[in-house]
DNA sequence: ACCTCCGTTTTGTCTATACATAATAGAGAG
DNA sequence: CTCTCTATTATGTATAGACAAAACGGAGGT
């Protein structure tokens, strides 16, 4: 029958015309959490769309979190419809090669030790788990802009033990010879305390960006880094998709 | 002719095949910005699938911002082909409804001004755009989460200067009666000034989360939010999206 | 030199169809 | 009543074919 074709009714892409058709009344809030979404049949035919093209957006929803999809149940707006937003991490020795300024790094101290019970925690590693301890300071043009304090779990990744980390740090070191999978980050900003302050050369108190990132292999955590940025030499940013009404 | 479907190979989808198979060299290193990516034609040859099955592949990839693509010119890996990371930025009141505290809301103040230099930089709109500027507070249980100062451009949303702001946050308000497309953010770490730390209830010095958000619509700025938490009562979370070769 | 028009390449979107997979509901056997 | 098998429903993946849109390159005219 191939209906019309609405390529271009001006509103761009039928799957993007769709997916903010069914966007719009979850972001605005009218659609609740787990409120049933029309099937990808009852949504063919309402918009005179082929199931690829409605299965287009209904996917790129689940994709960015909006809703959730199970086989024979249907599609679901999700619990946490929340706005999101991609931000960009960068490996701080390329950012500051970037942006034209001469790269420094500094190791500051480096040693073995086994996880107390705090470090357990953050890790989520038994207590009694090997690591290595690295503290180190990137600079740019002999500015300091982060202050990197890591652990790393010796059991998961053992050719640690053998490296100085006095020429190379170790966010780099890990990138090259250990394969990750999945990263979570929490990002606060907090006041610089005195030991903190003095190693980047700035006054006590002074506000921090700190980015606490821990680093997965499978089910193991193989890093956990806390990098501390002076509140006045960095920034985040970011770029939402545009997940909108209308 | 339909080749095998290999659809079951014991490595995952097809799609997810392809994908892997370009980010890896892209991710490694081994591929450099720039570096052409083979077109789908090839890679239909090279995979013995569909050029939908390609398409799909390299349009999420190009969703993650691991490659560019262009039309008629091919596939290129992204300038920036960095880690990416996907945070969730909250609307604070459903976040304060949803951790189960009661959220209140006060208006601080509201005036009708036009765009001085400043302003019209950080918006990107010319001097002299007539705006509305607004400034609120959200508390949760009676203490200050954030602290909002928001512009908004009444070029774009005329409607904003019959609203008083005086119940409902103009975030929320913006939501509900503006369509966009896109936003734009920045996160940094500052110390609290006095007056800033007088509304929020905290010491002055006290080191904040400052979000900075500019919303477009088309091409015009709809409005620049500047949302400030104090350091230890909020953070953000976020975690990677797998990007990985193997 | 410059401009216009046209053909080619590559990505972008859409469709109709097919089969795979997961989960549930319901029928039938014990 | 409980277990098992089967039919049904909805999503997940893959395909071939089609046309659209952007951008480049070259042919030909001025």
């Amino acid at each position: 029958m191939s209906r019309q074709r609405l390529t271009r009714s001006g509103n761009g892409p039928v799957y993007e015309q769709i997916r903010r058709a069914i966007a719009e009344p979850i972001v605005s809030g009218r659609w609740r959490p787990g409120r049933r979404i029309p099937s990808e049949m009852e949504l063919t035919k309402a918009f005179s769309a082929s199931r690829m093209t409605v299965n287009r957006a209904l996917t790129s929803l689940a994709a960015e979190g909006l809703i959730v999809r199970w086989r024979r149940r249907g599609s679901f707006v999700a619990e946490r419809a929340v706005e999101l937003s991609v931000f960009q991490i960068w490996d701080i020795a390329a950012e500051v090669a970037r942006s034209g300024r001469t790269y420094s790094y500094a190791l500051i101290g480096r040693e073995h030790t086994v996880a107390d019970d705090e470090q357990a925690a953050a890790m989520d590693v038994p207590a009694g788990t090997p690591l290595v301890a690295v503290s180190c300071r990137h600079s740019a043009d002999g500015v300091v802009v982060q202050l990197e304090q890591r652990l790393i779990n010796l059991t998961v990744v053992p050719q640690a033990a053998e490296e100085t980390f006095s020429n190379i740090g170790p966010g780099r070191w890990l990138l090259d010879h250990v394969p990750w999978s999945e990263a979570e980050h929490v990002i606060r900003a907090e006041a610089a305390d005195a030991k903190t302050a003095g190693l980047m050369g700035v006054a006590q108190g002074t506000a921090c960006l700190v980015i606490e990132r821990r680093t997965w292999q499978a089910q193991t955590t193989i890093t956990l880094a806390r990098l501390i940025h002076p509140g006045d030499r960095h920034a985040l940013t970011g770029r939402f998709r545009p997940i909108s009404g209308t």
